[in-house]
DNA sequence: CTACATTCAATGTACCTACATATATTTGCA
DNA sequence: TGCAAATATATGTAGGTACATTGAATGTAG
């Protein structure tokens, strides 16, 4: 569907405008769809994130801070999310012995495990693609990573 | 910067697997620049999106209903968005008398005048896309549509 | 014309977010 | 060394979101 069928409006003022609209439209189904995949498993998106970031530690712990800027949001909220995988049991948060502001965060057993249930069924994830062939999923990738280095984008 | 580097991620699986997340966190970053914006004038980005809406209706009232089939977002917030709106004297509601389960929105004289205000310095916000020429844009717009073909998409 | 189903808006719940601030700890420097 | 600045994490506040439920009004089938 176009966007301008899917948001009911009439035309836009140029491709600025509307790849504006396009991109946080996409954005929001992309994300809806995913949330209901992981809420399956007890996830919210997010959560699921940071887990994956802490199995590619492969075991090295890593602190919230440094787990914040590899998330596509920031610190702020790596703090809460990690309290709440916690009480799930699904990491484990210490205070690191060399600095003790920091807090080292592992992913556990029980952690390692759920990702292991969900990799089997992450295929599902990709029926989302299934329009775009590969060489167009490329050409997205490269637009988006040109889009990102407009001097706009510096200070976020 | 290419999205590895953003996320400190070395390498996708594939280039779909890239596309989620390039797609998701360029969106966030866009989403976030914008927020700034809108915050000048008291608005948050949802809020902006109902009165652009309801500017479109030409005087004519939208029901919460319709109004939210046309947002980013579903129904369940129009009506939280209508009050927070109202609440400013941005919007007015009222029962439709034909129908009155219905609410007829439409967007105040002090809405309008917000919105004109705004419009002198929307050009900002198009600083976002100054990497991109409009044949780039424009791309990417087609490139939106068609992904949003996918069946999964159907059900959103 | 009544009984049931549908529709519209609002609300409860449990998440997420940005931004600002607080608290503890460490670092740097006078 | 002592104290200010920087750093890491946590928390308060105000907003947004999906999903489920509620309550009122309307539509419809018998």
């Amino acid at each position: 569907m176009r966007i301008e069928e899917a948001i009911q409006q009439k035309k836009f003022e140029n491709e600025y405008q509307k790849l504006s609209i396009n991109l946080l439209f996409t954005a929001s189904q992309v994300s809806i769809y995913q949330q209901r995949f992981f809420r399956e498993y007890g996830l919210t998106l997010p959560q699921y994130n940071v887990l994956r970031i802490l199995r590619g530690q492969k075991g090295n712990p890593i602190g919230v801070n440094n787990l914040g800027s590899r998330m596509i949001d920031k610190t702020s909220n790596a703090s809460r999310l990690v309290e709440k995988l916690r009480v799930k049991n699904l990491v484990e948060r210490n205070v690191c012995s060399d600095d003790r502001r920091q807090m080292e965060v592992t992913i556990t057993k029980e952690g390692l495990t759920l990702l292991e249930e969900m990799d089997k069924e992450m295929y599902r994830i990709n029926d989302m693609y299934s329009a775009l062939d590969a060489s167009e999923a490329k050409m997205m990738n490269d637009l988006f990573d040109k889009l990102r280095t407009a001097e706009a984008f510096k200070n976020i």
